[in-house]
DNA sequence: CGTCTCGTTGAGAGTTTTCAATGTAAGTGG
DNA sequence: CCACTTACATTGAAAACTCTCAACGAGACG
């Protein structure tokens, strides 16, 4: 269970055995059911949620009714409510699971603590969040400079195989799209062949 | 010049004198006019930048030569193409100065002596980027799931005296809509009163 | 077999952009 | 101080893009 996370932290920052041990401590282990929700809006985030294996999807829902996806986490990927989990305040998002999955769990005083007790994950934490920053800074641009279709070539060229394992009404969701225009893009591609 | 620069910081970390005097040897001071620019798109990205006084946006530009702002900052605020910081790639982005500007620089090599050789900024480091995520997610968040005219509203409730200080047009590029269609929606909410 | 989920298609509606023209305020050099 | 230029905002009309709604189809699953 805990192969995936030391293997991502690994890229990042060395550890001991140690280390390995007292972070380990930390998390909680659960397993999440496809459709299971993990938060839901309105709720605390009381954990940052490492995910082991699987997909979870965190989205709002709007005025009215309408979806909204504002992450896709595979293995290996972390999911919260960032500012339930930091300010203490209520989710404007809800967490579900898209399949099966396992995720590891560090409640909100775990993470300060561990902060603390492992200096190096204060450092891991700020180069995965340095990294967040540059992935969110160019999403952010690619919706605001680009078509539907370019956000969706653009996003097929990145994750080639995201298709197979997420449905396509979601990732039209992800990039703020609708299932049908995605639909008719699909249409036009195969035309200009 | 600095002490912007360490009110920023003490809101976050605590820091002795002797903190500052070495914080502040890491920083380069820069002066900037109205349409200077900072940083040219393709060149590489060499410093953080510390906006210690006036207001810089950095923008990229599309194949039909229009300008996306991704970021307006302010005093207090830092700028950068981070991807290209970080990975030592060549920018996409350009940064220049929108009024008479001061800014402090912090170079690639500074960065990562400054976060070692000064514990606490590693710390503020990754709150401060925890801080940012939080921002670009909400922003994200908006730009998928908001009319012209909510995203307008949003912004003018959460900056009231922007547009004091920055042309509507920019205002536009930032909310990744065009000035015609801020002018309809003000025309529109005039009628509305 | 029936139900549920997901994707496709068409037609019409709505929003926003584009392009072009005009207005207005501010800034500069003579 | 005026004339000229430049920057910025407004307005209208047409075009482009995407959505909405509704119907239909295909596959998965119990």
């Amino acid at each position: 269970m805990f192969d995936k996370l030391f293997q991502k932290l690994e890229e990042k920052i060395q550890l001991s055995e140690k280390d390995k041990k007292r972070i380990a401590s930390f998390f909680e282990i659960k397993k999440l059911r496809k459709k299971e929700l993990l938060l839901q809006e309105a709720d605390y985030c009381k954990n940052l949620a490492f995910v082991a294996t699987g997909v979870l999807k965190s989205y709002s829902v709007d005025d009215k009714g309408q979806k909204h996806i504002s992450l896709l986490a595979w293995e290996g990927w972390w999911v919260s409510d960032f500012k339930s989990f930091i300010c203490e305040e209520k989710a404007i998002l809800s967490i579900d699971a898209i399949e099966d999955s396992e995720v590891l769990l560090l409640s909100r005083s775990n993470y300060e603590k561990l902060l603390i007790e492992v200096p190096a994950m204060e450092r891991y934490f700020r180069i995965l969040y340095q990294n967040s920053l540059i992935t969110k800074d160019r999403r952010l641009i690619s919706s605001n400079t680009y078509t539907a279709e370019e956000k969706y070539l653009q996003l097929i060229k990145m994750y080639p195989f995201i298709s197979q394992r997420i449905p396509q009404n979601l990732i039209a969701s992800y990039l703020g799209i609708t299932t049908e225009t995605i639909s008719r893009i699909k249409k036009n591609l195969h035309k200009d062949n």
